[in-house]
This record gives C-alpha cells, sequence and structure tokens, in this order.
DNA sequence: TTGACAACCTTACGCCGTACGGTACCTTAC
DNA sequence: GTAAGGTACCGTACGGCGTAAGGTTGTCAA
C-alpha cells in the first residue's frame, strides 16, 4: 500500500504501556468503561487490535493499570499530631479520584488485582492509624469503615450520574409516574438530590466521613486516655513465616 | 428432531417470567454474573436463547428483574420505640441478602434501574427515620451514610471472597511475595484476615455500622432533646450477639 | 374448517477477546 | 554488502456475546 518511506515518516511514535493505559483510560473517562475494546483502543492508537499484545498481556493487564492509575493518584495522609485531618484529606482525595474516572470504583470491587500503588495507599492509611494510637485490631476495623464508606459513596454517586447523564430527566419522569402518596418519603428524597439547596452544602459523602471519623476518634482517645501519640503498645506482629506448606 | 408426540409430553411446562428470573439468578449464584448468558440460561431452560424475549425485553430487564428479587428479600425495619435496633436489623438483613447473591451489589450500583422493591424498601427505611425524630435533611445524609456502608462493606468482601474462592491461596503467595519490610502494616492487616481469630467476633460490617449508627443517635437525640427520655439512648456499647444466620 | 394467537425456533449481523502465524523494518556482525 | 536475528506490527480466524427479523408449530375459539 504505502510506500515504505511514508510509512517511516508517519510512526514513528512506537507505543508503549504507558501510553496504552493513559489512551485506554481517555476512552473509559470519555465514554464508560463498556466503551474499551481493544479494538477501539487500537484505532484510537492507529494500530490494529492484536498489536497491543506487545504491551500488555491480556484486556485485565490493562484495566488493573488504569486501576493502578487511579489509585496513584490519591494523596496519602500525611503525619502529624492530627489524625483525624490527614485521613480526612486522604480520604477525600481518594473519592475525588474516584469521581474524576467514575470507570474505578465498579473495577476497584470487582475482585481485580492489588498493584503496588494500592499496596502503598493501604500501608500508609493503615501506619497512620496505628502512629495515631489506634490498636492493630482497632486499625483493621477503621480501615474497613473507611474504606467502605468512601467505596460505597463514590459508586452510588458514579451510578447516579451516570444515569442522569445518560438521560437527563428520567429521574423526574421516574418519581412523577409513581404513587407520590404511597412513598411520600422516597419521593421528599428524591426532591432533596434534584434541589441540591436542601443538602446545606455538605456533601453525602462528607457527612458520612466525618461520621465515622468520630466514632473513631472517640474510640481512640477511649483507649488510649493519656498517651499523645506512640504507644504502640504491642509489637507489630510479622506476618506468620509458612506454617502452611509453600505451594 | 423429535416427533410431536415426544414434544408434546415434555415440555409442558411453558416457561413464565418468573421461572426464567429464577433460573438466571441460579445461574448467577453458582457462576457469577458473567456466566450468566442468554444462551446458558436458554440452555438451562431447556430452551433456544431467543425464546426468552417472549418474557422478558432485553438482558438488562433480566438483571433488573433478578436484582428486585434480592431486593425484596431484606427485612424492611420495624416500627416501634427502638429506631436503632429496627434499622440496625435491616441493615444486616440487607448485607445478608447481598452476601447470598455476591453478583447484586455490583448491579445495583451500575446504574440499574430503580424497581418496585428498591422503593419499598427505601420508603420503609426513610420514613422509619424520620419517625425516629431525624429532620429532614439528617434523614436524607442518614440514609445514604447507611446504604454507602452496606454496599461498600459488602462489595469488598464480595471481592475477597471471589478471589479466595477463584484461587485459594492466592492471598498468601501474594503477601509472601511482596517486601514484608517495606510494607509491615498492609502484611499485619492482611494476616488479619488470614487469621479470623483476631476479628474478635465483630464483623468488619457490623463494626462500621454501630459506628455510623451511634454517630446518628448522637445527632438525633441532640436534636430533639425532649423526644428521648426513653431508654433508647443507652451507652455505646453494642449487643455482642453473634449475628449466626445459616445459608 | 379456519384462522388467530402464543410459544418457540432459525438465521444472521455486528460486536467482543484473543490464539496463531505472518511480514516489514532496524540493528548488528561479518 | 549482506545475512541473521530481533522488534514492532498486522491479517485471519475462532468461539462467544446480545438481539433484530422472520418462520414454524400447537392450541383453541368461532
Amino acid at each position: 500500500m504505502a510506500r515504505p518511506a511514508d510509512r517511516v515518516a508517519e510512526r514513528r511514535v512506537p507505543l508503549s504501556k504507558e501510553r496504552v493505559l493513559r489512551t485506554a483510560m481517555a476512552i473509559a473517562d470519555q465514554g464508560g468503561i463498556d466503551s474499551l475494546s481493544m479494538r477501539r483502543l487500537a484505532q484510537e492508537l492507529g494500530v490494529e487490535a492484536m498489536s497491543l499484545y506487545h504491551y500488555v498481556s491480556s484486556k485485565d493487564d490493562i484495566l488493573n493499570g488504569i486501576v493502578e492509575i487511579v489509585v496513584a493518584e490519591i494523596e496519602l495522609p500525611s503525619g502529624g499530631k492530627d489524625w483525624r485531618a490527614a485521613v480526612r484529606r486522604s480520604a477525600i482525595s481518594f473519592h475525588d479520584a474516584l469521581a474524576r474516572h467514575r470507570w474505578a470504583a465498579n473495577l476497584i470491587m470487582s475482585g481485580i488485582g492489588v498493584g503496588t500503588a494500592r499496596v502503598r495507599y493501604m500501608e500508609a492509611l493503615l501506619g497512620r492509624l496505628r502512629e495515631a494510637g489506634f490498636s492493630a485490631n482497632m486499625t483493621h476495623h477503621a480501615y474497613h469503615a473507611l474504606d467502605s464508606h468512601i467505596m460505597g459513596s463514590t459508586l452510588w454517586a458514579a451510578g447516579y450520574s451516570a444515569l442522569a447523564k445518560a438521560d437527563p430527566g428520567a429521574v423526574q419522569r421516574f418519581v412523577q409516574k409513581l404513587p407520590v402518596a404511597d412513598y411520600p418519603y422516597f419521593a421528599e428524597h428524591v426532591d432533596q438530590h434534584l434541589t441540591k439547596s436542601a443538602r446545606d452544602g455538605v456533601s453525602e459523602f462528607e457527612f458520612g466521613l466525618d461520621l465515622i471519623l468520630d466514632g473513631l476518634e472517640k474510640v481512640r482517645s477511649a483507649s488510649s486516655p493519656r498517651s499523645s501519640t506512640r504507644r504502640t503498645d504491642r509489637p507489630i506482629r510479622r506476618s506468620r513465616r509458612p506454617t502452611r506448606r509453600p505451594s
């Protein structure tokens, strides 16, 4: 087809895993995760689908990769006296990252692999909690309470906004169609979503987050009443050596 | 190519939307939501794929339908004085329903339609909160805090157990492979998941749930001080009752 | 007997992920 | 100069997916 000279001149940016992942993210950001197919991605890169397999091992590899990129965007909790403020900021940063890439939360939750960025985030948050005086057990619970809230909250918002984007006005139509007399509270709730003024400036996410943080602080101060910060009463238990047979 | 007589004798249970949905649920329960395809479902019913379209309008219709069935399994919060106990029981019931059908949480969160069972559940919970003395605004926030926690918590557990089921020992191998010295807290966290004894009998889900409920009760009793003369404001202890539910 | 109707099937289209096997170009060695 | 080998990319094909369009069969009322 094209003469060698043309082709040489044209395609001298020879792809890379980085570029593949960035483009995949862009597609997912724009058209949703379902619009990301190998063929579509290849097309975007001016290449055939199978060529991508020189840089990634499968589509799952791509999905893992773009999730890692999102997780890497999260601001890790800083050190210092105020554990609450540090954790709060990190959680909001997490929330924001997921809001920027609405497909990410669903991917994270659907049993995808844990990459280095994810481990680093968890390590930072867990460490920050331990450092603040939480016991190992309490830290475990605190982590999951925070993580659940972040994920659940963001997933809901993502689903809602996806629907609102796909079909604006669908919510109004839906609520007008149902017997309001039978579901007054539901109607009220939907109304609150439609008229943002009712939400008094505090997002649903931050409200729940503060609820959890307040509860945690109470537990923390109750369990270590006088000690200021470093009170690692228990040494960090090493992960068990292979007591079981290493496969 | 069976003869007419055979066919008449054999297939005289002529399908129905109910039967289609039940079978779809069974497939999803057993092999995960990805294993549910129209062809597979039809095969299970001894029928061709296109025949299903006489009972459902699309695959999404099926997904909506099975989600509704799951939601209908949730125990609605009962009336009475103790709003906290009522909401708590309902939340745990929700959690259990999602645990029985691990694909459901992901479907609910991915922008699927809201059916009557879902509306009924929301109405009951919202109404119960209002009745307990929460303001409209507070009820809105409380609902989302609870919902986020239930969804987030269950989604995480679903993903984790799906991975553990698909490849038992993957977690151990993963944690042994990473540099424990660099990620001591992460290693500790994983260890806590592997040795359930560390979890002292209170599930991650219930811990977070009680954190939220305690926080809500505090807000409630602060905003309506006179109505809290009942004994409901007991100290923040949670009942140590093990939520046993043989599935 | 006829004809309407419900229940179910056949075929086909355009997607999808990816296994397998090329081919074109670049670098390096002789 | 030329041959070898590696890197980057492409063509073809397979089995699966959801579903549009239309065909066939069995049942039953008129």
